[in-house]
DNA sequence: AGAGGCAATTTTTTT
DNA sequence: AATTGCCTCT
C-alpha cells in the first residue's frame, strides 16, 4: 500500500485527481474503461494501484458501484482492494455501495445459493474440503467394492478434478473412457457426484463448474447478472482455469453460442504470464495469451516498469526468467540505481541454514553496522517487514524452531491450519449438520463423537436402512425405532442425538424460544451440549498434556470467530439473500440487487455465511502485516505480496525446482516462475540459501544446488559458502557405510553450541514446572542457550511468555 | 464398543 | 519424521 493511496482526498469527486502520480501507461489503464482491456502487469509495476484507481475512476465518472464486479483469488487480495477503493473514495459513503470485490470461489458460492434451483442444489449446500472429499470418495469406493489400495482416494480425486476443470461431467468422462483405468474412474466419478448431490454438498471444483454450467445453460440467470454487472475486472488472470474463463466470458457477455454483440464487453483482465504458478491445479495460461483472439477489439497495455525492487534484485529476476523458453520476452526494468546484491549462501544443513537466516534478520533488524559512519536508524528493518519463503510447508519447521529459540516473533501464513484441527473440525461438523441435515460426511464424523453408544455396527445398520429407503442418514436416525435389528440402546441414543439437534434448530424451523438467538450462542451451545467440551476437558484432565488444554482454547476461539463474523455480517451485502430483481426497474437509481426480501431465518443465513467463509479461507489470508512478526510462507502464498527483506530457502535441486516437477519442461518452467515470484517480492534485501545436506523424511541427503542459482546473473549476487568453512567435514562425517550424516560436534560453528546439551544443562529443562513471582506456575516449553538464555513458559493463568532466565527469578517446582 | 499400539506409507504447491 | 490406518486387547 502506498502513501498517496492512503492520503488521497476522501470523497474527492474529481476524476482527474485519481490520475495523480501515475505513469503514462498506468493512466491509460485507468482511463480505458470501455471495451475489453488486457493489462500485462509485470511484477511490482503498480498493478494493484492501477486496479484500485480504475474502480475509483469508474465510480467518480458516475458508474453505479453495484454494476462493477472485481474478482481476485484470495480473500486477502479482495479485502485489500476493497479497503483501498474505500480509502480513495471515502469509506462508508454511498459511492461504494453495492460494489462487489470478491474471490471467484465466494462469488460462485453465493451465486449458487441464490440460483440454487437452476444449479440443481439446495441453498444450504455444504462446501467440502479435500478431507471431506476423501471421506466421501472412500464411501463410494466401498460401495463399488474397489480397494483403496488400488484406487487411492487422493489420486482418484485429482483425476476427477482434472476432468471437472475441463467441464467434463461424469457422462462426458465416461464417453471418453477407453481403458480399464479410465472406465473405472468414470464409475467412481459418477458415484462420487451422486453422493455429493445426495449430501447436498459441492467440492471446490463444483463451485466453479456448476456456476459455469448454470451460466451456460440458464440464459435467464446470465441475462440477469449481465444486466447488473456492466464492468468486469479480473486480477491474476494468468491463473484462471477453464471454468473461470467460461464464467468470465458468460458474465462479460462474450460466451457462446451468441458472441455477436453490438458493443464490446467491458472486461478488464490483469495478469502476468511470468507469474503463472497454478497450472498444476488446472490454470490455463492460454486464457491470458489468447485474450486478444477471444476479444478481437481488445486493447493491450503493458506495465513494464518496476517500482518495488532495487536494480540487482530486479536484474536477477529478469535474468532468471529469461531462461524460460516458452515465453514471450517482455521488458522488466527499473529506473532506480544502487542497492545491495542478492546474498546467495550455502549452508551445511537445514539447521545451519535456519541459524544463518536468523542471524541475517537480526542484523537487518538492528540496522547494519560496519565500516563507515553509523547508519541512521531508519535503516533498520522491522520484523513485520521480513519474510521467509519456501517451496514446501515441511521446510517451515526448522525455521520455526530457530526463531523460537532466538526469541524473534514470527507467524506462519497458514490460514487453514486452525480449521484443520480435529476439535474445530468436529465442532464445525455439528454446525454443518445444523445447516444442512443431508451432509453425510459431517454426520458420520460426529455421530459417535463424543462416544454415545452408536458404534460401527449400529451406524451401519442405520446406513443400510437409509440406503434402502432412499432417505438421508439423519432421517434414518429419526426413525431409529422402526429399524429392524437395531439394538434398543442404539435406537435410544439415536433418538437423543436427534432431539439434541432439533433443540438447536427448532426442528429445522430455526424458530422458537429455545433456538439460539445468535450465531455465537449457537456455536457455544453446540460445543457444550454435544459433549465436545466435556470430552476434551476429560482428556485434558487425564493426560494433563498441553495439547488437550489447547483444544479447549481453540474451541473458545471458534466461538469468538463466530461472534466476530456476526458483528461484521451485513445481510444487505449478502448477494445470496438478495431477492431476484423485478423485471420492471432495471434503471433503479439504487442497487437493484443489494437489498431484497429475506426469506431465510436470520440465524440460518448467518450460519450459512459463516460456514462458507470458513470453507473458503486461504493460507495467504492469514498474512497480517500489523502483527509485528516475521512471516513464514510458501512461495505460492507469497504471490501478490511485497516485503523489504526476504529470505528464500531451500534452493536445491529436488526442492526448488521440486523433484516432482522435473519431468517435463513445462513443469520446470513453472518452478522457475515460482522462483521468479519469490525474488520479485523483495524490495531491498534478498538472501537465498542452499543447504548442502537436507533431511527429508528423517533421512539426511546430500543435495545439489538449484540450477536457478546459476541463472541469476553473476553480477547480481554475492556468493558465500558457509558450508565450506569446515572443509573435511564431509570426508569424516560421511565415511563408512549407512549414509548417515553424523556431524562432529567439535567441528561445529562456535557461535552455535549444540543446543540439546546446553538446554539439558539448564536449571529449567523443557517440560519442568517453574514458579514466577508474578505470573505463578507454568511449564517450560523451550529453553535457549547462552548468557542471555531465554525460556518460553506456558503459565497456567497468564498464558505463554518468553522470559530472560537471568532476570526472571524463576523457581523450579517439583 | 472403544482405546491404544504398531506398521506402513508418504501430494509440493491450494481455492 | 509424522501421520494414517489397521489390528489387537481390554
Amino acid at each position: 500500500m502506498t502513501l498517496d493511496d492512503l492520503h488521497a482526498v476522501p470523497g474527492s469527486t474529481d476524476p482527474d485527481s485519481l490520475l495523480d502520480g501515475l505513469t503514462a501507461p498506468q493512466r491509460e489503464a485507468v482511463l480505458c474503461t470501455e471495451g475489453p482491456l488486457l493489462v500485462l502487469a509485470a511484477a511490482g509495476s503498480g498493478k494493484t494501484r492501477v486496479i484500485t484507481r480504475r474502480i475509483a475512476y469508474l465510480v467518480s465518472c458516475g458508474v453505479p458501484p453495484w454494476s462493477i464486479l472485481a474478482l481476485t483469488f484470495t480473500n486477502k487480495a479482495a479485502g485489500e482492494m476493497r479497503e483501498r477503493v474505500h480509502a480513495v473514495l471515502g469509506e462508508g459513503s454511498a459511492r461504494t455501495r453495492g460494489l462487489t470485490v470478491t474471490t471467484f470461489h465466494s462469488l460462485c458460492a453465493r451465486l449458487l445459493r441464490r440460483y440454487a434451483d437452476a444449479a440443481g442444489l439446495k441453498p444450504e449446500f455444504t462446501i467440502y474440503d479435500s478431507g471431506d472429499q476423501a471421506s466421501l470418495c472412500k464411501k463410494v469406493l466401498e460401495q463399488l467394492q474397489l480397494a483403496t489400495s488400488n484406487w487411492p482416494p487422493r489420486s482418484v480425486l485429482s483425476t476427477i478434478s482434472e476432468a471437472k476443470n475441463k467441464l467434463w461431467d461424469a457422462d462426458d468422462y465416461a464417453a471418453r473412457a477407453g481403458d480399464f483405468f479410465t472406465k473405472t474412474i468414470a464409475k467412481i466419478y459418477s458415484g462420487y457426484q451422486k453422493a455429493l448431490r445426495a449430501a447436498n454438498a459441492v467440492d471446490f471444483d463444483d463451485l466453479l463448474v456448476l456456476t459455469a454450467k448454470t451460466l451456460r445453460d440458464k440464459p435467464e440467470v446470465t441475462a440477469e447478472l449481465r444486466r447488473r454487472w456492466q464492468y468486469l475486472l479480473i486480477d491474476e488472470y494468468q491463473d484462471t482455469n477453464h471454468a473461470q474463463f467460461v464464467i468470465a466470458s458468460m458474465l462479460a457477455g462474450n460466451g457462446s453460442p451468441q458472441p455477436a454483440q453490438d458493443h464490446a464487453p467491458n472486461i478488464c483482465v490483469v495478469g502476468d504470464p511470468d507469474q503463472a504458478i497454478y497450472a498444476w491445479r488446472g490454470a490455463d495460461i492460454t486464457n491470458i495469451l489468447e485474450f486478444e483472439e477471444h476479444y478481437p477489439r481488445a486493447r493491450v497495455i503493458a506495465l513494464g516498469e518496476n517500482f518495488r525492487s532495487t536494480a540487482p534484485i530486479l536484474s536477477a529476476a529478469d535474468t532468471l526468467i529469461k531462461h524460460n523458453k516458452h515465453r514471450k520476452d517482455k521488458p522488466l526494468f527499473t529506473s532506480r540505481t544502487g542497492g545491495e546484491k542478492i546474498e546467495v549462501i550455502y549452508t551445511r544443513d537445514e539447521r545451519h541454514e535456519a541459524d544463518l537466516v536468523v542471524d541475517w534478520f537480526r542484523e537487518l533488524h538492528m540496522g547494519r553496522t560496519g565500516a563507515g559512519p553509523a547508519r541512521p536508524e531508519t535503516d533498520a528493518v522491522a520484523w513485520r517487514d521480513m519474510a521467509i519463503f519456501y517451496r514446501t510447508n515441511a521446510l517451515s519447521r526448522v525455521m520455526e524452531d530457530a526463531f523460537r529459540a532466538a526469541g524473534i516473533p514470527y507467524t506462519i501464513a497458514r490460514g487453514t491450519a486452525f480449521y484443520e484441527r480435529e476439535e474445530i473440525k468436529n465442532a464445525l461438523a455439528y454446525l454443518r449438520i445444523v445447516a444442512n441435515p443431508a451432509d453425510e460426511v459431517s454426520l458420520s464424523r460426529i455421530a459417535n463423537t463424543p462416544t454415545r453408544g452408536l458404534g460401527d455396527a449400529s451406524l451401519e445398520k442405520m446406513e443400510a436402512f437409509a440406503a434402502r429407503q432412499g432417505i438421508p442418514m439423519l432421517e434414518a436416525m429419526r426413525l431409529a425405532d422402526e429399524i429392524p435389528g437395531l439394538a434398543g440402546r442404539a435406537a435410544g441414543s439415536a433418538r437423543k442425538f436427534i432431539q439434541m439437534i432439533d433443540g438447536w434448530t427448532g426442528g429445522g424451523e430455526f424458530m422458537g424460544a429455545q433456538v439460539p438467538a445468535s450465531l455465537a450462542e449457537l456455536v457455544e451451545r453446540i460445543i457444550k451440549e454435544s459433549g465436545l467440551e466435556s470430552m476434551y476437558k476429560a482428556q485434558a484432565a487425564a493426560s494433563k498434556s498441553e495439547s488437550d488444554e489447547e483444544r479447549l482454547d481453540n474451541l473458545d476461539e471458534l466461538i469468538s470467530s463466530a461472534r466476530q463474523f456476526e458483528l461484521e455480517y451485513d445481510p444487505a451485502g449478502d448477494p445470496a439473500l438478495a431477492a431476484a430483481p423485478g423485471p420492471g426497474d432495471p434503471a433503479s437509481a439504487d442497487d437493484p440487487f443489494g437489498a431484497g426480501e429475506i426469506a431465510t431465518p436470520p440465524l440460518l443465513a448467518l450460519l450459512r455465511g459463516y460456514l462458507e467463509s470458513v470453507s473458503l479461507v486461504a493460507d495467504a489470508d492469514a498474512v497480517d502485516p500489523t502483527q509485528g512478526a516475521v512471516t513464514l510462507m510458501t512461495l505460492h502464498a507469497a504471490k501478490g505480496l511485497e516485503f523489504p527483506a526476504v529470505a528464500i530457502i531451500g534452493l536445491e535441486e529436488g526442492c526448488l525446482p521440486h523433484a516432482r516437477a522435473r519431468e517435463s519442461e513445462a513443469q520446470l518452467e513453472e518452478e522457475r516462475r515460482l522462483c521468479f515470484v519469490g525474488i520479485t517480492r523483495s524490495m531491498r534485501h534478498l538472501m537465498m540459501t542452499s543447504a548442502r545436506y537436507r533431511t527429508n523424511r528423517g533421512i539426511p541427503e546430500r543435495t545439489i544446488p538449484s540450477r536457478f542459482l546459476e541463472e541469476l546473473g553473476q553480477g547480481n549476487i554475492t556468493i558465500s559458502d558457509q558450508a565450506d568453512v569446515l572443509s573435511g567435514l564431509e570426508d569424516t562425517a560421511w565415511a563408512g557405510e549407512g549414509r548417515r550424516y553424523v556431524p562432529d560436534e567439535s567441528q561445529l560453528d562456535e557461535r552455535r553450541p549444540p543446543r540439546a546439551a546446553k538446554a539439558a544443562n539448564s536449571p529449567f529443562p523443557v517440560g519442568s514446572t517453574v514458579r514466577h513471582p508474578q505470573f505463578g506456575e507454568g511449564i517450560v516449553v523451550t529453553v535457549s542457550a547462552g548468557l542471555d538464555a531465554r525460556a518460553t513458559i506456558k503459565f497456567k493463568t497468564v498464558g505463554t511468555k518468553t522470559l530472560v532466565l537471568e532476570y526472571a527469578r524463576l523457581q523450579r517446582v517439583r
